[in-house]
DNA sequence: CGCAGTCTAGCAC
DNA sequence: GTGCTAGACTGCG
């Protein structure tokens, strides 16, 4: 299974409201090639099946999306995420960290 | 602010 | 088929 593969299975867990980071997820996976992961999302094959938009960078930037960040901070703003600007605000406290599991 | 590290995909030879 | 470049990132100088 490929990074990318894993990357998918771990965000399904991420529930809605909350988000997670291009470095935890990566951590979570067992890798440091955090833009691997970044660019697994934009080359995401499964858009739809995958929330990839609830994935910001650590610093709680947006950070990007294959439809673009305006739609990914409306998808989020529409889970409950509160977006201002090109940041998450609290994200730190939405912040879905997979070693609690 | 700029460089280096890590992984995948695409283009060139 | 192998090698190099670039990209939704992150950390250090």
């Amino acid at each position: 299974m490929s990074l990318a593969e894993k990357c998918y299975q771990l965000l399904l867990r991420v529930p809605k409201g909350r988000v997670t980071t291009y470095k935890e997820l990566a951590e979570a996976v067992g890798t440091r090639a955090y833009r691997a992961v970044g660019q697994a999302m934009n080359r995401n094959p499964r858009l739809f099946e995958v929330p990839c938009h609830r994935v910001v960078c650590s610093n709680g930037e947006i950070g990007g999306y294959a439809l673009g960040v305006e739609k990914k901070i409306e998808l989020l703003q529409k889970e409950g995420v509160l977006v201002k600007g090109n940041r998450v605000e609290g994200m730190e406290g939405i912040l879905y960290r997979f070693s609690s599991q």
